[in-house]
DNA sequence: ACGGATATCGCAACGGGTTGCGTTAACGAC
DNA sequence: GTCGTTAACGCAACCCGTTGCGATATCCGT
């Protein structure tokens, strides 16, 4: 719904670009490759390397997880996605990394939120400020207690 | 420094009072357990659950991972231990947690820094204010560079 | 179109952590 | 001390992700 650019999209965001950016690496285009990324371009926001694996089944039955998992690698080191790690600790990737944004993940509902540059600037800017840290806002991940569950704490616990 | 209250500290630090409080709860004091409590009572700071896999086995080559896994989540819920996820997702345990802290994560270098509530008081205000939303401090890992790497890059990259 | 260099594949095994289930044993009651 | 209840144990299997290695196939030069 709504890709940010032009009217007919084609599903054109920088995929159709990779497989001159691998070779422009001496890296090589495969069906397997091939495969991931038609199922990464059809993928917005957040998606589990599980997910991902799944999905490439379902277009070739014959997929194996370490293949997925070493070309997810590769992609995000030609900068195509990033990954974090949610609540739990499993690998969460963020498709088409548009703007860098944090996570917010409420331990009480399970309810997860995005937090964008502007509402992390406080901690960003502090931490540069004391430490000259720069903080990888794409793989942030907090977690805590929504306005609405540490309501109901507060009620009746 | 300052275990709050006595001066000789016999590594009492709630560990002794734990197979009370377990009972007291219709849970019960095992062999099991008394190792693993063993264990945490030497570790201060952080430690992986596989570490700490480990070092009951050293004391009993016995142990099971389940069962110390699930010691753990018995013991997180008295509130005896935190546990977060470091960069890479795994596992790590918090132990005696006398205040609060969260994690910062170069992936330069590797190195890893405490930081307190006065340093995170920044991202906390600002997320609790905007949204209502209560920070679990104990579970934040930041992940990003430090100024050392940040730097080395600048230079080379 | 062919052939060589080597990136990638697929397999199998591993590592950390979790879960289901039948068996054992801790604990309270008598 | 004995007994019954049931928490906890240990095993085996699983899940997600990673790694080593021999086999395959992409790509480049010719």
């Amino acid at each position: 719904m709504c890709a940010s650019g032009s009217s007919t999209v084609t599903e054109d965001s920088s995929w159709t670009g990779v497989r001159d950016r691998l070779r422009a690496r001496g890296l090589r285009w495969t069906p397997q490759r091939r495969t991931l990324i038609e199922v990464l371009s059809h993928a917005d926001g957040h998606v589990t390397g599980a997910e991902l694996v799944e999905r490439c089944r379902e277009l070739d039955a014959t997929t194996t997880p370490s293949t997925v998992y070493r070309t997810l690698d590769v992609l995000e080191e030609l900068g195509l996605l990033r990954h974090s790690h949610g609540a739990d600790g499993r690998e969460e990737f963020h498709v088409q990394p548009e703007a860098a944004h944090g996570h917010l993940h409420c331990i009480g509902c399970g309810t997860t939120w995005e937090i964008g540059a502007d509402e992390a600037a406080a901690l960003v800017g502090s931490l540069e400020r004391r430490r000259g840290f720069a903080v990888d806002l794409s793989h942030l991940s907090i977690a805590g207690r929504c306005a609405t569950c540490s309501a109901a704490l507060g009620d009746q616990d």
